[in-house]
DNA sequence: ATCCAATTAAGGGATTTCCCCTAGTCAATT
DNA sequence: AATTGACTAGGGGAAATCCCTTAATTGGAT
């Protein structure tokens, strides 16, 4: 039996070889690479064969659930498993839906995640338990959900108003803010006006909000 | 030469692996111990000689910087090096008070985690470059600084302000916040009034800031 | 050349925040 | 018994936001 061809992509060098290292005394699975991004990942599978790509959701350059949508549109028959440090019930439904095939945290034993790449290479799917407690938990919680349209929304954001939800963050006043960037603090206003008007927002608070999330702050 | 006995706290098995595992061929550097809270770094350290603890931030039961402070109040010379996923400025600040003598983030490579803790051995210190530089950065910039003033500032707030500095940063008006606790607007808009005077704050932004710099939101 | 998005600006009014003040009740502390 | 701190509530007014509207200018794209 052949064994299981696998990709590891993980930031965190320690995180990576940790979990290179899992393998090393399993016979079943082969780390065929370690890379450190999703563009990386990317590249290596259209050199090579890979049964499994293991993905961290947040890394540089290209992000987690960015390479599995990309994987499992153009480099089918990979599957995917992700790998995240947190909960995250929102993505969960999203990654899903674009056939991923496994998500659970990096706080699972690796006989864990052994069986998980297991049952997925064999077909099946396998969300660790915590994980699926969490979605059933956060079910009815919007708070999670608005995340992701949220980061999909600030590509909607021009540069002007980006700078103008940075300094709101900061806690700036419109004039203060159009004294900074020597524009009228109606000016200020509009924009933003506009900003909430994009982002389904009615108040600083909102903004606030959308600016930490999004590391505009 | 005898090698540095070290132990390796993180709750995450994957990584503490990894971590172990990057010292398998290092004649230098042995693992005496993987564990995964503070509490049992603790007991271990009861029973054995360890030369340098290696902890991670993040940890149940007892996270990284009470268990630090532990060791370093009673567990003399056992040196303490911290690991951790973000750059937390405000952070480093206390750690290097309590008397930690190394900090990095878990993004670097092996060869640097080796470097450090042979460092740290030798009566060094060691702060991985791309955390020194955010504390440089952030010499002069209050952010930081206000995190650590602030969370002592929490203590100061009672928990029905706790309450609605939470509403607060979840962009509810007084109005609705009052609906909410079942008390006037006017009682909200005086919490609000108390809590930016304690706080020396003057607009929502600031209180928001605040909240999600204390995980209130 | 035309269109479109971005940025600029403002009128005007409703709503909310900001911030001073006083003041009552209640429970815990001294 | 007296004090203190927390929570409650409101008067009142200045300031800022919220949010609709219209509109001029500009620079890049078709």
């Amino acid at each position: 039996m052949k064994p299981i061809r696998l990709l590891i992509a993980d930031d965190h060098p320690l995180i990576a070889e940790g979990i290179k290292n899992t393998f090393t005394s399993n016979a079943f699975i082969e780390v065929v690479s370690v890379v450190t991004n999703g563009e990386e990942a990317i590249d290596f599978l259209k050199k090579e064969v890979v049964d499994i790509a293991l993905l961290d959701i947040e890394m540089p350059k290209m992000n987690g659930l960015a390479c599995a949508k990309e994987i499992l549109a153009n480099y089918q028959p990979v599957k995917v498993i992700m790998l995240s440090m947190y909960q995250e019930a929102s993505l969960i439904k999203e990654l899903i839906e674009i056939g991923v095939k496994g998500y659970m945290l990096k706080t699972i034993a690796k006989d864990e995640l052994i069986l998980a790449i297991q049952k997925v290479h064999g077909g099946q799917e396998y969300f660790s338990s915590d994980v699926t407690k969490a979605l059933l938990l956060n079910k009815n919680s919007e708070k999670v959900i608005q995340f992701n349209e949220k980061s999909k929304l600030l590509e909607l954001l021009t540069k002007r108003e980006i700078e103008i939800i940075g300094f709101i963050a900061e806690g700036l006043t419109n004039i203060q803010i159009g004294e900074k960037l020597f524009i009228s603090p109606r000016t200020v206003d509009s924009h933003r006006t506009n900003l909430m008007k994009k982002l389904d927002l009615h108040n600083v608070a909102g903004l606030i909000r959308f600016a930490f999330q999004n590391g505009l702050s």
